[in-house]
DNA sequence: TTATAACCGAGACGGTACGTCAGGTCTTTTT
DNA sequence: AAAAAGACCTGACGTACCGTCTCGGTTATAA
């Protein structure tokens, strides 16, 4: 999250309250006000906290909707649904009630949209929520192959190369149709989903 | 764009210049300073215009970003490669050019993000940006059934929820590819995603 | 008020009523939303014309404003009261009427305020107004001279360095009173002042 | 001037030295530019302040125009110069002097006629203005009173009236002759205005 | 137990951009 | 050529937030 160049062992130490209710009012300014309407110092009105306080802890309004939205992050999770399909779809809809969430969406893209400019913030997104999600997907392909549903990979750097198409591909869909598309990721559409991904990536392990 | 509600008559119309150069002039402004960093003053002495001239054309920045952004997308075009892949694979190249332009990574996730608050916006984005793109994946589907690479539709609802599926997987991973992950969209990454696209689209069709 | 340089023969002549209209607006506007808060753009809707006619007679607010108040003072005159008291406690009960109307003191003080800058404006502002008030100051001298209130001058240099002190003695009460002290100017006081203003300029002229 | 509603004990206090810079400063910007050329951007940049700063204390141009001016009337002094005449040619040569100031001149006139359709406005100027000339008015009757140039008054409610006119006649007479007529309040002109005042006086209080 | 150090709240500070408004000018069609 | 209409440029308005700073005060560890 942040952190002080060196413990300092002496002096008043940092309010742990403060932090997490800071991301609270975060959130819910968030959706509240949407992006553009969230201001510092309205978060630090809302947590009950004084400006410099906040300011003490993040550097701006990028890295502090960052972490906010992040934690939402953290309850995803992968339990063993019994076969490939099962697990991909449950990840998917896992996925999609995160983003469904108004302080995900509008905090996630704009956010986004700031780290097209600025290589700190998107190792900090890839860090605090990307790598987060392209966790499961190592898990699942894993559980599949004991499962022996997917073959051992042989050469790992086309495994490397498969598993971010695969995490682009689902991680991608989902995003594309719940923020642009503007239509609710269901039931029917993960099954079509993962039934037209998963014969593709089979068909295209098979000898072309 | 914008539009008077009657046509007037009388009165000194409106400067056609100063429209194109407001254009050109943001998506400058995009290229250079982003999102955040842009602001309507700077756009205004750009294009050699006042302020009120351009609040008279667009109600903020995010109608603005739109149209200046939307015009990228109108290059788009399809030209018949002889097969489905090569089609799909020309069309992903060249939207993938497009987004890898500085204009319109900042611009199009911001305004995105904006959009999950507002219905105008987001409805604005739809007719502006995402249906130009989605007449290529019908065109695409119908010269290919004209080929008889794929065969000829029987439900129309249904033909409309896999037409909605390939837009959003080909434009999602294509976008999440660019933004989220930031790996470049090249030759090899686009024949990896058709092959698993097409075969799966091919598997699903045939009965499971 | 406005003149063309030379007699135009051809062309569309100007509409006289525009310029009474404008007049009428404009002291109006006054009224309601005192000198700041007129704006020529009101002036020119209320009046049914164009900004343009507006501006093609008036070079801007202080000129149009000093020709709108101006004719307030038409009214003033001077009826023989039969002694020079009388003559001196009506004039000023007209003047204070005049300065009583909303449009009279906002309009005219804020035009005072601007002409301390503008010798043209400080030139119109005489003509127009001063001197239609001073004049009256002559005519009242005159007519107790041939009743024998007053003798008749010897020197014209001292008789003009003292109507030049009435004059500043009587508007000036009556303007302090009326737009500093924010008093009524009614009878009683009207009585007060004009006893010691006469009896002050009659030990005056007497010996010391 | 102005203040909070309470002294908050907690927080940065509020820099003197910035209010002294932007008097300083509304005052140089008042003769160099005059009322209406004066903006409060202008202020500020002067001032070496930020507008914000400038907003916290005043509520606007008017009353800081108000505040800046009448710090000018600080200096009016009552010296006793013998008699009541020496003391009264002493008081409005001291007040002309002010009075022929470029930024008391704009200022005050101007801050006049808004005063005319704002009471608060009109409350500000008394207080800080009017009410310091004033003063000098009950004082020289105080003193020519000790002195035995005047009556001590009987009824006070006359003597009210009394002062109300002095005041009225005194401050009027000046104002009007320096921008009205734009003459100069110089000796002759005081020594004349001093008499016809004091004789005025003299017989109006003497049985009629 | 007393420094000392870092924290905390409050709120003023110098700035930047906002979106609006008025002042004047210019361009077009109509009279 | 004047008129109505309305777009145009300029520049000030008053507001909102920004990120920093200066206060008076509050916990902590360290001497």
């Amino acid at each position: 999250m942040q952190s002080r160049t060196s413990a300092s062992r002496t002096g008043r130490p940092r309010s742990a309250e403060a932090d997490a209710a800071i991301l609270v009012a975060t959130r819910a300014a968030l959706v509240e006000l949407g992006w553009s309407g969230l201001t510092l110092g309205n978060v630090a009105t809302r947590a009950g906290v004084a400006k410099t306080t906040l300011y003490r802890r993040w550097a701006g309004k990028n890295e502090l909707v960052v972490d906010a939205v992040a934690a939402l992050f953290d309850e995803l999770e992968l339990p063993d649904r019994g076969t490939l399909a099962a697990d991909i779809e449950g990840v998917v809809l896992q996925f999609a009630a995160i983003l469904a969430r108004p302080e995900a969406q509008s905090g996630l893209m704009a956010v986004l949209a700031e780290s097209t400019r600025d290589a700190a913030l998107r190792e900090r997104i890839r860090t605090s929520v990307v790598d987060r999600q392209k966790r499961l997907v190592l898990e699942g392909r894993a559980r599949a192959q004991v499962r022996g549903e997917l073959p051992p990979e042989t050469d790992p750097s086309t495994a490397a190369r498969t598993v971010d198409l695969i995490f682009d591909m689902v991680a991608g869909a989902v995003v594309h149709r719940t923020l642009v598309s503007a239509e609710p990721v269901d039931q029917p559409w993960v099954q079509s989903f993962t039934r037209v991904l998963l014969l593709g990536l089979a068909g295209a392990a098979a000898p072309s």
